[in-house]
RNA sequence: GGGCUAGUAGCUCAGUUGGUCAGAGCGCGUCCCUGAUAAGGACGAGGUCGGUGGUUCGAAUCCACCUGGGCCCA
């Protein structure tokens, strides 16, 4: 790099920073050198950091909780690759499924399933494989712009061959352990979509809708004027009910209403009957019930079993209801269980599309749902109705096309979870989740209550389900791989893909194994030589995320499959909302434990975060069709990436559910990144104007380790420098311990934490002290000093802070360290190692010295507030009045710099607990010593020593080492066991903390007032030179008239003023002609201020 | 109805195994600084830590109940 003239090191840096466009800068560095790339190969053979991509559907755009959810997954890889791991960062796509075919649907405008035949499979499935990538390039800008590093150009989906291929081979695994089986069961049924969804699926779509709730009566068989009551929210299983079930162990009575008799629980009679007359005739245990029949409702069924007969159950509830249960086997999982129990017949008289069949004569092809005021009106006029009324309730919808969903019947492909779900559950507990509760808790009890997973999907566009049936003896199995179906004897069909192909030779080799053309092969039977052909049904799409840890790599089929499979298993590290609970975290754990028979657990990840939701600013859950919220890509084009992940990262614990608006963001941005900026702008400015140069004689320099800057000019050690100096290298290399520990934990909140403290320790206390030394005119030592310990420092947070907001550090990076190091050093900040704390350089002492003595300025500066005196004005002194005596020796080696803080001559401070008139002392418990030993005798120890003599306890302490009070009990204290504090009195400029009092003597004299005088005229002449946008180095002559005392104080400190302003003369005469003049007011005398350009 | 989670300043949130004036940022008020300058900083006001009861020498923190919220499920 060519050096600038004046021996400018560094690029000038405009402390007001356009981050947007920096970043986009920043984005072409790291295309053109492809920094990404390299990082991902730098550490090839050495340790691998496992990190899994849960796959976004990308049918829909990314919004503000992707972006968290984004930003965290690229932390921790970043930090790890920083620490020498390999870190591989496979994307991938959700491509399957439901989502997919809904979207398709309302493109090409179908409304019911038969739709999709009429229009043609074929074409259809082929609209689906074109659907998914309609968003996948927002998503891949969104993922870039925000610097998610991601190996989007490797990603897997999954509806590649292969990744079919693999998740086949999982389900022929889990056939091979008997894990597989077809079962007729009620499921969760969208009679829209025409397919089951699974248990995760129903959470997915829970809505308050407002039902009918309706009391019907159904007439004894054996007295026609006796009805068994029973209460519905959904009249249109009456249809096909089968039994009532009551629980045998309750109380049920007769109600005469006229000369009508309702049979019902005892303790349901009240709420039942309201304000209704009747009488109660009789009482009989429920047991007593059992067998009793009744009426049929309706004669559509026809059936050879026996029904309509009282049998009993365990679910029986008396909270609601008549604690007589309608039952209609086909419609309910409990009614389906009792029903298989007392051999009832599954009546089943709606379709799979929602309608009553044909025998159902008057309601015949319609939707059954839609007939429940017509059933009701029926039934009411055939008086068996007792009352009607609504009820609102949650009622589970579709989670993709929002339709109400039936419980209903239905022969299904079940996966036996509930084998295998000790393993499951043993597996969880060794998971590391944060935040912890969700393993117990959420996740926890959702898998205590686990059922069979409902694999398969009457669908479409999906994983086929890899399960040939023989046609003619119903043998089946599961097939691993197209080789595996290709070596079955007979096997014959493949043709029709490649005929396709042929007439279209664009089409994706991928289809081969979809529908249509995978059903078309067939084979042999191997048992009884007739034809096997596969189930129509596709899987859940939620097998196909959970099967990535080795479907991604096409395993075990794709040759080098099985190496980065092993090598990559289990995930040390994977991130999602806590929407996943039940999807991805379910569906990864299940197969994993399923599928693997490992003994060595938690697999198949180890360490979770689990993400809440991100809110809008009113509290509402962001919403693609309400539009409630910015888009991602329009705060950062406004402010940038940086600061939408640091908020991510900084505003709270990522897994509480929090209120996100554009304002936060902002602040957010302001705390830290600009905060930072500032620091780095100042540095860069005086660096500038003194040619600081760190290449200067030094070494080969590739970590930024003291010892490759030794040589360097200026350098010396931390220990040769000033208090303040070795003050930031320390919370610097603190920080780093610190950074490192949160970061290890997955705690990027608390890791936020300290970068903030460091950056406000770095901005508030170093530079803001150290100014003077930089803007001084001579190079000395000191000034060497104070540049070598800032550019250490930033070069230190620059490091730390790259996982963070990469953008801005690289900025930084490029200017702080490749520009002096064109070659030696990595060429990206994501290339270098991540820091390392020195602890030699820590010194926790003077940590905490440092604490006390931004305490005791805070105290004087409230003083002075009080007090009303500007910290222009000098003061004579101020005395410092501190509880401990360890503390004296604080403040008197950091005099200097409390002096200088607070603008007073002189310090004072106390050498003896003397309480004097301005602050008084009290000794007090230390609660947490004495608390376990002492107990209840506690509240006695305050009290005697609230009344003790401070000096007195402490001067005995000194000389016994103990300190005894008589209660009348003897209790005997040592120094650890209390604390001496200190008080301000009344009515001074004082002000108090526990540990020390500052009081301010506010007594001005001549001497005070003029240098406070000198002060002011230093004050308005920057003013003017800022006014006059003079750059920082440029001399002035400066012309000064006023009162005599102006005139007098401009003599008197002279020099100071002129070294103040950058002043090569300043004159006290009339002011010239023709330059910048200024009236100044400097409290109660007013001069004329002359300011032109050297 | 069950489970989980949270209820802390006007707002967004911290609060380490219970330890004695309750923390931050923003906002607000009053100022300071003006050589980081359309930035930076200080000080201050503001909270009976949702309510009640309990355990304890001591509770924002532990327990019980109540209350309104969110999420998940039945």
């Amino acid at each position: 790099m060519q050096r600038e003239q004046g021996g400018r090191m560094f690029e000038a840096v405009d402390p007001r920073a356009d981050f947007p466009a920096m970043e986009e800068s920043i984005l072409r560095f790291w295309k053109e050198r492809d920094i990404f790339g390299k990082t991902l190969r730098t550490n090839e053979g050495g340790p691998i950091f496992r990190f899994y991509e849960g796959p976004p559907t990308a049918n829909g755009r990314p919004h503000p909780g992707h972006v968290l959810t984004r930003v965290i997954k690229d932390l921790f890889p970043r930090y790890k690759t920083m620490c020498g791991f390999h870190v591989p960062r496979k994307a991938g796509w959700d491509t399957h499924g439901l989502p997919v075919e809904i979207e398709v649907e309302k493109e090409l405008g179908l409304e019911k399933k038969d739709d999709i035949l009429r229009y043609g499979v074929e074409p259809f499935v082929r609209k689906c494989m074109d659907s998914v990538f309609r968003y996948t390039a927002e998503w891949e800008r969104l993922t870039e712009r925000i610097a998610f590093w991601l190996d989007l150009g490797d990603a897997y989906v999954t509806y590649h061959k292969s990744y079919v291929e693999s998740v086949w081979w999982a389900i022929a695994e889990l056939w091979k352990k008997g894990l597989l089986y077809r079962g007729h069961k009620v499921v969760p049924w969208c009679p829209r979509c025409g397919t089951a969804l699974s248990s995760h699926e129903v959470g997915l779509g829970y809505r308050e809708v407002e039902d009918p709730s309706i009391y019907v009566g159904f007439r004894s068989a054996e007295d026609p004027r006796t009805y068994y009551l029973a209460w519905t929210t959904t009249p249109w299983t009456l249809i096909s009910n089968a039994a009532l079930t009551v629980d045998p162990e309750v109380d049920y009575v007769y109600a005469r209403v006229g000369d009508e008799r309702l049979v019902m629980a005892e303790a349901r009679v009240g709420p039942v009957m309201g304000k209704m007359k009747f009488q109660v005739e009789g009482r009989v245990r429920g047991r007593e019930l059992l067998g009793r029949s009744y009426e049929p409702l309706y004669p559509y069924a026809r059936t050879d079993r026996k029904a309509y007969f009282i049998i009993a159950g365990d679910f029986v509830t008396l909270d609601s209801g008549t604690g007589i249960v309608h039952t209609a086997p086909a419609f309910g999982a409990d009614d389906y269980r009792v029903g298989r129990e007392n051999g009832l017949p599954v009546i089943q008289l709606v379709d799979p599309a929602g309608r009553f069949t044909p025998e159902v004569a008057p309601w015949a092809g319609r939707f059954c749902k839609d007939c429940d005021g017509e059933i009701i009106r029926d039934l009411q006029r055939r008086k068996l109705l007792l009352r009607r009324e609504t009820v609102r309730h949650e009622y589970p919808h579709c989670w993709r096309c929002d339709g109400p969903l039936l419980y209903y019947a239905r022969d299904s492909w079940f996966l036996a979870t509930t084998k295998v779900i000790g393993r499951i559950i043993g597996n969880n507990r060794l998971i590391r989740w944060r935040p912890e509760h969700i393993r117990d808790g959420r996740f926890g009890n959702f898998l205590e209550t686990n059922v069979d997973w409902a694999l398969s999907r009457e669908r479409y566009w999906g994983t086929p389900l890899p399960v040939w049936m023989c046609e003619r003896c119903g043998d089946w199995e599961a097939i691993a791989s197209m080789d595996d179906l290709r070596s079955r004897p007979g096997a014959r069909g493949f043709d029709v893909f490649e005929k396709a192909r042929e007439k279209e030779p664009d089409l994706s080799p991928h289809l081969a194994i979809h529908k249509p053309y995978i059903d078309a092969v067939t084979y042999d039977c191997q048992r009884c030589g007739g034809r096997s052909s596969r189930v129509t049904e596709v899987i859940d799409c939620w097998f196909d995320s959970g099967a990535m840890p080795f479907a991604q790599w096409g395993y075990p089929h794709v040759p080098g499959s099985r190496e980065k499979f092993e090598a990559c298993f289990p995930a040390d590290f994977i991130a999602e909302a806590i929407d996943q609970t039940r999807g991805w975290f379910y569906s990864l754990l299940a197969i994993s434990t399923m599928v693997f028979d490992k003994a060595e657990m938690p697999h198949p990840f180890r360490n979770c975060i689990v993400l809440g939701h991100v809110l809008n600013s009113e509290g509402e859950k962001l919403s693609k069709s309400k539009r409630n919220y910015t888009e991602p890509s329009e705060l950062i084009a406004r402010v940038g990436a940086d600061a939408l992940r640091w908020y991510f990262y900084s505003s709270n614990q990522p897994w509480t559910s929090t209120r996100f608006d554009d304002r936060a963001v902002a602040e957010a941005q302001r705390e830290y990144i600009v905060k930072l900026w500032n620091v780095y702008s100042f540095f860069a400015i005086y660096a500038r104007i003194d040619g600081f140069d760190p290449s200067e004689g030094a070494g080969q320099v590739r970590c930024f380790l003291s010892s490759e800057f030794a040589g360097a000019r200026g350098y010396r050690p931390a220990r040769e420098r000033s208090l303040l100096d070795r003050w930031i290298i320390s919370e610097t290399n603190l920080a780093v311990r610190e950074l490192r520990r949160a970061l290890d934990d997955f705690d990027c909140y608390g890791a936020a934490r300290v970068l903030l403290e460091l950056c406000d320790s770095l901005s508030n206390w170093y530079v803001r002290r150290s100014r003077a030394r930089f803007w001084k005119g001579e190079k000395d030592a000191d000034k060497y000093d104070a540049y070598w310990t800032l550019y250490e420092s930033l070069l230190t947070m620059v490091r730390m802070t790259a996982p963070f907001t990469p953008f801005l550090a690289e900025e930084m990076y490029r200017n702080l360290a490749r520009s002096p190091w064109p070659s030696s050093v990595p060429e990206s900040v994501h290339m270098c190692t991540f820091p390392e704390a020195d602890e030699s350089a820590i010194d926790e002492a003077l940590s905490r010295e440092m604490a006390l003595v931004r305490e005791i300025v805070r105290l004087g500066r409230a003083a002075r507030t009080a007090a009303k005196l500007k910290v222009r004005q000098p003061l004579r002194l101020a005395e410092i009045v501190l509880a401990n005596p360890a503390d004296r020796e604080t403040v008197r080696k950091h005099m200097a710099l409390i002096a200088d803080e607070l603008n007073v001559k002189e310090i004072r401070y106390n050498d003896d607990i003397v309480p004097t008139q301005h602050a008084s002392y009290a000794i007090r418990p230390n609660f947490k010593a004495i608390g376990p030993k002492h107990g209840a005798l506690v509240p006695k120890i305050k009290a005697a020593l609230e009344k003790a003599d401070a000096r007195a306890a402490y001067g005995e302490m000194a000389r016994t080492g103990r300190l005894i009070l008589d209660l009348p009990e003897k209790v005997e204290l040592s120094p650890s066991e209390v604390e001496v504090v200190v008080e301000a009195r009344e009515g001074y400029a004082a002000s108090d903390s526990r540990r020390a009092v500052v009081v301010l003597d506010t007594g001005l004299d001549e001497d005070l007032i003029e240098e406070g005088l000198a002060r002011e005229i230093v004050n308005r002449v920057n003013s003017l030179r800022s006014e006059m946008d003079l750059s920082y180095d440029a001399r002035i002559r400066l012309t000064i008239s006023g009162s005599d005392r102006v005139v007098s104080v401009c003599n008197r400190f002279a020099d100071y003023i002129k070294g103040e302003t950058l002043a090569v003369s300043l004159s006290t005469g009339p002011v010239p002609q023709g330059v910048a003049t200024s009236e100044a007011d400097l409290g109660g005398e007013s001069a004329i201020l002359c300011v032109s350009r050297a």
